[in-house]
DNA sequence: CGCGTTATTGAGCCCGTTCAACTATTGTGG
DNA sequence: CCACAATAGTTGAACGGGCTCAATAACGCG
């Protein structure tokens, strides 16, 4: 799992995005520096692609019938973040911060989460402070709201860093706004198969 | 000027990135309805472009030399938008309501502004209420930290809609991140016009 | 001018922050 | 394995920034 981070002269520090494993980073173009960095919360391998090769690849295959192919891929990939960053917008400027924890616990539980029959289990691989930066609070805050969501069952907290909702519908009738279920894997894997074989590949770990 | 807009069920909203007169609105897919609609705070002429239609103008001219122009424009655009989205989350996140304030007023004078010699006067074509629904605060807030930033004299407000910036850079300094300068006109003109004809075209007006 | 809309200003409140103390967990060396 | 330290998380008290509600003022338009 990593962080898109952005950070202010004074250390304050927002994360514009999360990505889970197997998912595709973007938006980190290599040529101006626009003051972003990646963090990865766990043990994580990344590659590097670069949109020149993807596009080279799109001349060089250029079959009228599926040239676009990788292109509109590519699109699909943007665009999705965009939607991302768009629903995450709307978080961070009108949302209150019990609907904030909300919203971002049932997002967890949708893209890491491991289903035990109607409940979702979800082991978290961040911490209160990371969340918080995140979610545009403090780390006291993420606490408070996470003991108020156990008192009320809405949510179980087995350990420090994993928490399961029992009812994810009842959690989600709380939020002003339908949870965001943007992209299925399948279509990433497609997409990243698509390109296998073009991507300079490294590895990246941290802690 | 237009407004990319999101609502919530209890009728909050939240005005995600504001687009100039000359500038391109992206994100929209046609597919998907995310549920966001576009405002116009003036008389706007709106052409639409089907992302296909580029591909397929690409396809057309896939000479090896130029024929990834029009992607390579396309994937800037599309670039500076998540890049406006980003630093919009820190705004959104991090930043306290002065400092929302003072950053919106720089960038209007960036995107909107008529230079006069140092100082900067620009026309205001949005409400207070719109300020707010972009900046996630409320209209009073608004109000009342302009009337703030005139007292001190570094704003000036000659009437209701408009403003100027003696010295730009004295307000700059009060923010803990440089104001993002973006995209050229320069660049998104060159790109309008290679497009020119391959899009479809309609009026649509507000108010 | 008179009316409706938009903006300003004030008083009081509340949510989220700050600061501080305390608890729980993880990791490390003896 | 335990002792201890370092880190992460929780909880409480008090503060304050931004919100709510209400009254007033300024503008725009017939």
């Amino acid at each position: 799992m990593t962080a898109m981070c952005v950070g202010l002269a004074d250390g304050r520090r927002q994360i514009l995005g999360l990505d889970v494993p197997g998912g595709i980073i973007c938006g980190m173009s290599t040529g101006q520096h626009s003051g972003a960095w990646i963090e990865a919360f766990c043990d994580t391998v990344l590659c590097e692609l670069e949109l020149q090769v993807a596009a080279q690849f799109q001349a060089d295959n250029a079959a009228p019938s599926d040239g676009m192919e990788v292109i509109a891929n590519l699109f699909s990939v943007i665009h999705q973040r965009l939607e991302r960053y768009s629903s995450h917008l709307v978080t961070l400027g009108r949302l209150d911060s019990t609907e904030r924890v909300t919203l971002f616990l049932l997002d967890m539980a949708i893209r890491l989460g491991r289903p035990c029959g109607q409940a979702v289990f979800v082991e978290l691989p961040m911490t209160r402070e990371d969340i918080a930066d995140y979610l545009g609070l403090n780390t006291e805050t993420i606490s408070r709201i996470f003991t108020r969501l156990k008192k009320s069952k809405l949510v179980q907290f087995p350990s420090r860093s994993s928490f399961s909702i029992p009812e994810p519908e009842r959690l989600e009738r709380r939020l002003p706004l339908p949870v965001p279920h943007h992209m299925s894997l399948d279509q990433l894997e497609t997409f990243l198969s698509t390109l296998h074989g073009h991507a300079a590949s490294f590895d990246g770990v941290r802690q």
